[in-house]
DNA sequence: AGTATGCTTCCACTCACCGGAAGTGCCGAG
DNA sequence: CTCGGCACTTCCGGTGAGTGGAAGCATACT
């Protein structure tokens, strides 16, 4: 049964290899024993042991007590160099917009064909919600999905549509057609709202920050319970306050790296 | 003038050379070319060119408009599963913090003979301070690695103690004898300050969080300007109740992945 | 046009990587 | 206590991926 090996080819070269272990704990945070990376890899165990020794040393992989590996602390040292400063300036003013609406707040950028959420300030009481710093979800099932999609550009809407449309939740928008005219809408407004289309429960509202060079660079979203879904529009002041002051303090640093990578072909 | 390929061994792996680019990123948030990158390797253009792109294909690095390199997002979500539980269950209690006080709060680990911040909160009025959440500062001469000693296991203390302790600023404590006395004075009052000691114009006061097993995992500081050093201790009933829990919320989850690494020789 | 600088591509040699196999240590069953 | 099973670690010879010098491009500056 445990052969499910379900590895497509192990890579050629060694750095692929490397790559390839890390990308095991991209899946789920659960730590793993070195026959279980050997396994979703499909790197023979001998080899498997070699790299991981190596990624192990430098710090990129840790073991716990039992022996099992997970991401080392080396490389979230590393990994927030990644837009550092955008998440500097960003941070406080998200706090503010916290302190003013006492919902979860958080920002997002467009990565391929998802939003990724770059930070998030929230309180001890907590509200069903989906996001999480690092993490990924679809453009067209969130609140700042869609103002990510709602203000770029028309290849990258097109793009995104023509692909299908994953259903989260029995509400969740999935029709092409209606999508585009509800993207229509939140250019024309200014905002978008998502209610319980990615999770039961929860409702959101998002408004766009735009970049100096122009263009989309992210978008603020706030995340509140189901029953507050009418009331949402209240909150805009407050969020269209802080987009702006996000935008004048961000200035000059881009905050989407770069559009789409012309290497990796599909979007 | 270029010839300061000041590089020791280029090591003989190319899991070592992949790591050895990821590690010039570490020394300073700045895009490089990939001149630069060879250049501070010592690696060969051509293969630095060649890993530098896997790099980048993968998601690890990224090139902005430029063409410059720097770390990539794909890295800098996969460094956010290093802690996750931890940093999600404590960050809604360091901002109650934040808002009980109004001054800027952090948690710090112990990493071998650093204190790194884990995380940190702060409102837009800024104060004077050298912390940045993914940074490290010296044990000695922080609030929260004073704690963070204090509360270790002896040899740790007495081996970071044996070294050489740098001198951040003039008033710096750098003497062992008189920093051991100060140590046991936070383990008897339960917590440590610094004034000054790491950064010009501001005074820090941190206590620890021990863990459900045991042993100290945690220090958690507030950073306040010089002016208040004085009165730093009123904030002591907050800091000590928000630290209970962090204690008690954390659990089980182990706030310190490893004590001290024993491949790596040298603490 | 001319030159300098930095990036990309190419290719034959060779050395580091691969992985089968044997060795080690631990645990639980008999 | 012995045995078998499991997971990890170490070893080693064949070989193909990695290396880096060199040549080709693309910009930018004179």
């Amino acid at each position: 049964m445990s052969d499910d090996a379900a590895r497509a080819t192990p890579p050629a070269s060694v750095t692929g290899r490397v790559l390839l272990i890390l990308s095991v704990f991209e899946q789920s945070l659960a730590p793993r024993s070195l026959t279980e990376i050997s396994a979703e890899t499909g790197l023979a165990l001998s080899t498997t042991h070699r790299l991981v020794g190596e990624l192990e040393e430098w710090g990129a992989l840790q073991r716990d007590p039992n022996g099992r590996y997970q991401i080392g602390l080396r490389l979230w040292e590393l990994g927030q160099h990644a837009g550092r400063q955008v998440r500097e300036i960003a941070r406080p003013l998200l706090q503010d917009l916290y302190s003013l609406t006492q919902r979860t707040v958080h920002i997002a950028i467009r990565e391929n064909s998802e939003a990724l959420y770059i930070d998030r300030v929230y309180g001890t009481r907590r509200v069903p919600q989906a996001s999480r710093v690092g993490g990924r979800l679809p453009l067209h099932a969130t609140a700042v999905g869609k103002v990510l999609l709602a203000f770029d550009e028309p290849w990258v809407r097109d793009a995104i549509l023509a692909q299908p449309l994953e259903s989260r939740t029995p509400l969740t928008h999935v029709d092409p057609v209606a999508l585009r005219k509800e993207l229509a809408l939140v250019v024309e407004r200014g905002f978008a709202i998502a209610v319980e289309e990615v999770r039961e429960g929860s409702a959101s509202i998002a408004v766009p920050i735009f970049q100096r060079t122009g263009g989309i660079g992210a978008a603020l979203g706030l995340v509140a319970e189901r029953g507050e879904a009418d009331s949402l529009e209240r909150h805009l002041p407050a969020m269209r306050g802080i987009a702006r002051r996000i935008e004048a303090s961000v200035g000059a640093f881009p905050l989407r790296s770069l559009g789409i990578r012309p290497t990796n072909g599909r979007l």
